[in-house]
RNA sequence: GGGGUUAUAGCUCAGCUGGUUAGAGCGCAGCACUGAUAAUGCUGAGGUCCGUGGUUCGACUCCACGUAACCCCA
């Protein structure tokens, strides 16, 4: 019938037994075709980046992918169950160059792009294809086949046509931007990229006069590290808060900020002062004025506003020049400023910069000096130590530049925002974080001066004076526009090169204004734009309308929260907006961040970092997956193996253990589910309905929190009934399974089909959540005519009928008691082993009384009692005390309850009596029953008294004669299977055993209790010797020392 | 400066729609139970539930203000 169960779960290796039957069986396709045609749930997937080995982290949402995509199709949906990859970006191009020794864009160039290109997709398959083997490891089932690459053609036309809308709507602009720059790989830096490069190093300050115009006497001071970006000077900015002094130097009178002027020398002499404010808007004669390229910046030249300005370092008075600062470009714009751009990709000044033209800006500091010098306007110069951003990669000083970039005008805002109020987003924090994110960000810049990526189908008139530009929507349309290139771009037809650069940079159009030629820029996009448009390329929306519209908008997606916002949620929604303005999901789950056992943040440089493979090598995919699924997706995740080892002990050792258990003892008995007599639910014991019940209610919660999509609550649950069904149902019927006389085969029958039942439904209650331990302990239990796997049965759904919540409360009641009379043992120091006479409880709630008198054998054997007696109070053994209990006073009397309450607490004792006896009494005008009082009391002698949740119980500790020979008896029934488990026996072998002690008492016990110690330890005789010397073991038994030995027998017939 | 999240035991976190006696796990100390269990149970120590005010008969829970930490934006 049922398969052996080894006796350790085994997780890991397992799975990989789990993983190859899945293989062999086919099971997904077999899931798949069962489930074609049913209603469909959609999930979309955030594409993972295909450039690394998979970290634990993602893990966490893959986790709940295959969860949520699991539990939807044993539900009976169909799905598409397609999974994506992040494939285009500069992420990738950095670790190709890496891979390649390139420390610049020129190396790449040299090395020929089209190669460069080629480089950057082989990591992407190789990638892939390891994400995709850890994902399978993970326990995902997807149509690994079919997944999707956002370097795809489709994806990359389906971007041209979404950039296609804009550019009708007339969002699609470009502008300068300015950033940070390295001049020796001739590209842009990130912001990120920018914080990773500090370096502290030297450089030459000056402090240099700007002359009024109107004052030629008075000049500004400024004060600038980077005299090279003087030739490119626009403005010069105060703090309109702060104050300015004139000052006296010498024969110069120059304007700083007040707290400057100690820095001018000690026969500085300060004039006259004025706020900041009025200096605001006077005109200067810049110190580059005479050279060709100031053009437009002399007429502009004037003081501005910034209340960034600090009174600390240098002057005050801040030299700007948007054409070369990050700061100095926003105000620029901000106020208007023309900008001067004074240097090339490379560092090196254009033409109209007179004698720098064609130097490196890098060099020039002393020359610029120098020429300062010559213009009277040097004011002094000082070495200075400063914290500068560097090249991350090959180390060169950065320097800032304004480049063209291509933008989205996203004056639209307010259509995304709606669509972002549609959605449903968990927890609900993510729809303000969303709509936040929309209503600061400035317009979206699609562009970036790379390689491999998305080629932006946005092409311009070779004439730069011309100005003409216009965006392709698709293959089809650049086809039918391009005058030259298609067929190199197109290359061989049967096997046509994908979009991407270089070969589409070949492709020429019209230029509709000059009638000239336009070629595409070379940037290319910005890769939230793949990922963004997912909902629509693969999803055939250019390819098959009707299907499209039955998946999208999906039901749901999942990632994690941080950075998503401004990134893939941000892009999906941009972009489902502008193509058929409707959200492209129902419903979004964000999760946090995984940190480290000690709640650190995970980095491979810390060390504390952890790779998939080995967490799932070594904790198992199911432990991961299960930490996963129990926590609270808002908050932080602490991961780590230490976890991990608690999680495999506490859930999957003691779910293993139950099932071992019923495997183990069906054997042995030759249980078969399929044709042991059929007891019906309403004929067996209590506690069989109870744990079936407390099975519904976690069926109940399992689908309502699955369908919610947050099924942590759920998952704790199971933790709880996984605890209860091993450490209160099957410890307290261990004696219903083995049964080997067969005296009751009626409530057998009735322990084994419930056990059953609750092994097989928890499985696949628990499916969709570790779906490999879950197959494992299904393809042993299940019989002939299921499903092969596990994952092909329907989830279970709730009956109704069998909850009974009557029966849970009462079963708490009888837990409650339990614990609480445990706890008086161990005060009153008597080991659970030692019989006692009488458990004696008070209970003043009916409700209560009821519950303690349906179920005694339950407290009787847990705690060893002889008796249980229930009564309304415990009389004598205590004196009352009552407390008011709020709950149900207050629903009673509301704003009266403190009256009342006082009442109680003053009640005189014999109405306290009363209360405590069960009875009803009148306080005053106010009915009070025994319902809304809680009662304590005092103890008594001879009796251990204790309460619990408002019950009172009572454990006499008085020992007779007889009940201290049980015991006895008891412990040596202990030693004896401690013996037989110790010396490798069988449960089902016969012993025979021989003992001897000097103590007539225990002797006595022993021949008592004869018969019951043979029954628990099988044993087929029990033979007295005098002295029992030469016994191979010894141990002492309350005061006396029991020798003993055991003789395994042969197994009878 | 704007927005968001969090604040509960030594650590990590639960705590549903308000009920006066706030829980778990880990860790520490002691004990018990065990022929499914490398599991488990009990006991002990450990809390002004961040602060202040308000609503309420009653606030860890709801509201306002504040403090601190983290995140996003500027």
């Amino acid at each position: 019938m049922f398969k052996q169960v080894p006796s350790r779960p085994g997780l890991v290796a397992g799975e990989h037994e789990v993983l190859e039957f899945w293989e062999s069986s086919q099971a997904f396709d077999k899931l798949r075709a069962k489930n074609e045609g049913k209603p469909r749930w959609s999930f979309l997937d955030g594409p993972i980046t295909a450039n690394g080995f998979m970290g634990v982290h993602h893990a966490w949402g893959r986790t709940y992918k295959d969860a949520f995509q699991r539990y939807f199709a044993m539900a009976g949906h169909e799905l598409r169950w397609q999974q994506g990859f992040d494939c285009q970006g500069l992420w990738v191009e950095v670790q190709v160059e890496r891979d390649l020794g390139f420390k610049s864009k020129r190396d790449i160039e040299e090395y020929g792009i089209e190669e460069f290109i080629q480089r950057c997709k082989e990591r992407v398959w190789k990638y892939s294809a390891i994400q995709t083997r850890q994902s399978i490891r993970l326990g995902m089932w997807s149509d690994w086949p079919n997944s999707y690459f956002t370097m795809s053609d489709e994806n990359n036309y389906t971007i041209w046509s979404f950039l296609k809308r804009c550019h009708e709507r007339g969002l699609i602009y470009k502008d300068l931007d300015a950033m940070p720059w390295c001049p020796r790989c001739g590209t842009g830096i990130s912001e990120q990229e920018r914080k990773e490069g500090y370096k502290v190093v030297t450089d030459t300050a000056v402090y240099v006069k700007f002359p009024l115009r109107d004052w030629p006497a008075e000049s500004l001071l400024i004060w600038t590290t980077t005299p090279w970006t003087l030739p490119a000077n626009v403005a010069a900015a105060v703090n309109p808060e702060l104050t300015y002094a004139k000052v006296k130097v010498g024969n110069d009178l120059v304007w700083v900020s007040k707290g400057s002027v100690a820095k001018l020398g000690k026969d500085a002499e300060i004039v006259s002062e004025v706020p900041g404010s009025e200096l605001v808007g006077r005109q200067y004669r810049g110190p580059f004025d005479e050279i060709p390229a100031a053009g437009k910046a002399v007429e502009a030249h004037r003081v501005i506003a910034w209340d960034e300005v600090a009174d600390t370092e240098g002057t005050g008075i801040v030299h700007i020049a948007p054409g070369c600062g990050k700061e100095d470009f926003d105000l620029g714009k901000k106020e208007g400023l023309p900008i001067v751009v004074p240097i090339d990709e490379s560092g090196i000044y254009f033409d109209g910069f007179g004698p720098l033209t064609g130097r490196k800006a890098s060099d020039v500091a002393d020359d610029v000096i120098a020429g300062l010098k010559t213009k009277g306007v040097l004011f002094k110069k000082e070495r200075y130590q400063h914290d500068y951003p560097h090249c991350w990669r090959c180390g060169t000083a950065l320097l800032f530049r304004a480049v063209d970039e291509w933008y989205i005008n996203m004056g639209w805002r307010d259509e995304i925002k709606a669509n972002v109020r549609k959605a449903r987003w968990i927890p609900e924090y993510g729809e303000d974080l969303e709509l936040d994110w929309l209503g600061n960000m400035g317009d979206w810049m699609i562009s970036k001066k790379r390689y491999w990526g998305l080629a932006l189908p946005i092409f311009t008139c070779d004439d730069r004076g011309c100005g003409w530009f216009d965006v392709i929507g698709g293959r089809e349309e650049l086809r039918d526009r391009a005058i030259e290139g298609w067929e190199q771009f197109e290359g061989d037809p049967d096997n046509p090169n994908t979009p991407h650069r270089p070969h589409v940079d070949r492709v020429k159009i019209r230029c509709e204004k000059c009638d000239g030629t336009a070629s595409r820029i070379l940037d290319v996009g910005n890769p939230w734009l793949d990922a963004g448009i997912v909902p629509y390329s693969t999803v055939g929306y250019n390819t098959d309308r009707d299907h499209w519209a039955e998946w999208v908008p999906a039901d749901f997606v999942t990632e994690s929260f941080p950075g998503q916002f401004r990134n893939w949620f941000y892009a999906l929604l941009t972009m489902s907006t502008m193509m058929e303005d409707i959200p492209p999901f129902k419903t979004l789950l964000g999760y946090a961040s995984v940190r480290d056992e000690k709640g650190e943040e995970m980095h491979y440089s810390k060390g504390n970092s952890i790779e998939f493979d080995l967490a799932a090598d070594k904790m198992s995919a199911d432990v991961m997956r299960w930490i996963y699924s129990r926590h609270n997706p808002t908050q932080n995740l602490n991961f780590g193996f230490g976890i991990g080892e608690q999680v495999e002990r506490k859930v999957f050792g003691t779910l293993w253990n139950s099932y071992l258990f019923f495997v183990n003892y069906a054997i042995l008995d030759g249980f078969d589910p399929a044709s042991a007599p059929a007891v019906p639910v309403a004929d067996r014991p209590e506690i069989d309905r109870w744990i079936l019940s407390d099975l519904q209610l976690l069926v109940r919660s399992a689908n309502t929190q699955f369908r919610d999509y947050l099924i942590f609550t759920f998952v704790r649950k199971a933790e709880e009934f996984i605890d209860q069904l091993s450490n209160w149902y099957i410890r307290r019927n261990r004696q219903r399974f083995w049964d080997p006389a067969g005296t009751n085969p009626v409530d057998k029958a009735a322990a084994y089909h419930t056990l059953y039942e609750v092994l097989t439904t928890l499985t696949k209650l628990l499916a969709p959540v570790v779906p490999f331990v879950t197959e494992r302990i299904y393809s042993n239990l299940r019989l002939e005519g299921d499903p092969q796997s596990v994952h092909l049965c329907d989830y279970p759904v709730v009956d109704e009928s069998l909850i009974d919540e009557k029966l849970s409360y009462q079963m708490r009641v009888v837990q409650q008691v339990a614990s609480a009379a445990r706890s008086l043992r161990e005060q009153a120091a008597q080991r659970v082993r030692q019989p006692l006479a009488e458990l004696r409880v008070g209970a003043a709630s009916p409700r209560d009384r009821e519950a303690l008198e349906a179920l005694p054998a339950l407290i009787t054997e847990e705690l060893n009692v002889k008796a249980l007696t229930v009564l309304p109070s415990l009389g004598d053994l205590t004196s009352y005390t009552v407390k008011p209990n709020f709950r149900t006073l207050g629903a009673k009397y509301g704003k009266q309850v403190q009256a009342v309450a006082a009442l109680v607490r003053e009640a005189p004792p014999e109405v306290a009596q009363q209360l405590g006896e069960g009875a009803a009494v009148k306080l005053g005008d106010y009915e009070v029953t025994p319902e809304d009082v809680s009662v304590h009391t005092v103890t008594a002698e001879g009796w251990a008294v204790g309460s619990a949740g408002g019950i009172q119980i009572a454990l006499d500790t008085r020992l007779t004669d007889e009940l201290r020979k049980e015991g006895l008896a008891r412990d040596v029934v202990r030693h004896i299977q401690q013996l037989r488990k110790d010396s490798g026996l069988e449960i089902s072998d016969r012993i025979e055993v021989t003992y001897g002690t000097d103590d007539a008492g225990l002797q006595e016990a022993i021949e008592t209790w004869a018969d019951f110690i043979a029954g628990e330890v099988q044993a087929q005789s029990i033979t007295h010797i005098a002295g029992g010397n030469g016994l191979s073991h010894q141990v002492s038994l309350s005061d006396s020392i029991l020798r003993f030995g055991i003789e395994k027998t042969a197994r009878p017939g």
